[in-house]
DNA sequence: TTGCATTACATGACACAGCATGTATCTTTG
DNA sequence: CAAAGATACATGCTGTGTCATGTAATGCAA
């Protein structure tokens, strides 16, 4: 395992970093996410008709690796709220890619699973998803 | 000028980062990025019945620093779309924040500027701004 | 000067997220 | 067991963002 390359910047130790410095951090952070995201949803939504928030979700079903993934599963896994979560996967659903089960051992809860499309158009799409994730991301940009 | 800190994590070089290191890399920016957003949002929404992107506007005019500070001008200092921008701005003149007119030498642009009640709720918001930032992005959070 | 492209900004239509709440189902407690 | 609370998920309402387009003013070419 090579030796190492220190990312981003080196910054003066906390007690020194002026407020300049803490705003500029962050605007330069959210630059950069901003581009990121959008750079990430513009690929997916030409590719496979898919935004970005659509992917993560089918992305994380996928890393679950069981049928038995309910809603409350992932909720866990993302930043989104669980609102948004449960129209998301509604859309997903309506689209064929994943499917939502009643779960029989706590009729609340609901299993999501990928269909075989679904897993398929998440293949592709995340190779996509790690491309541009590596020429945005990579220390070189 | 005390000596450094490395910030974040230092990470295997390049050609030997894995497909999985750049995706959890770009987890990790977004959790802490929708994170840091949201409480600054929470903050100025709370303190100051502020959005986030409205104080940003706010913000940008202020350093601005002249009267004659057109839309053109704030759009292109912030990730923000051009409606985006009109609708914020909008908002803004309507809470009193700041004023719009027309300018005089080019009657397509609008001359932004803070009234006095922005620049003291300004002052003020900034302030919690900067405070929220410094303890999100401290690198011992 | 006239005509066309360009620029600055506003706005209508729509997509999506969040909050608050609703409904159904567990779970716990007395 | 009954009643109260907690939990899982869905949904109405609303705010804000984007895209496409509209409107008015400007620049430029012939």
């Amino acid at each position: 395992m090579k030796c190492c390359v220190i990312r981003y910047a080196v910054f003066m130790s906390t007690t020194q970093r002026t407020d300049a410095d803490v705003i500029d951090d962050w605007r330069e952070r959210q630059r950069t996410y901003l581009a990121t995201a959008a750079n990430l949803d513009r690929a997916l939504e030409q590719n496979f008709d898919l935004g970005l928030s659509e992917f993560e979700i089918l992305d994380l079903v996928w890393e679950s690796n069981t049928p038995e993934c309910t809603m409350r599963d992932i909720v866990d896994l993302t930043p989104m709220t669980q609102s948004a979560l449960s129209r998301v996967v509604d859309r997903l659903a309506r689209a064929g890619l994943l499917t939502r089960e009643e779960c029989t051992t706590d009729r609340r809860s609901m299993f999501v699973a990928l269909t075989s499309e679904g897993a398929s158009v998440h293949t592709k799409a995340r190779k996509v998803y790690r491309e541009v994730l590596a020429s945005e991301l990579s220390p070189t940009a």
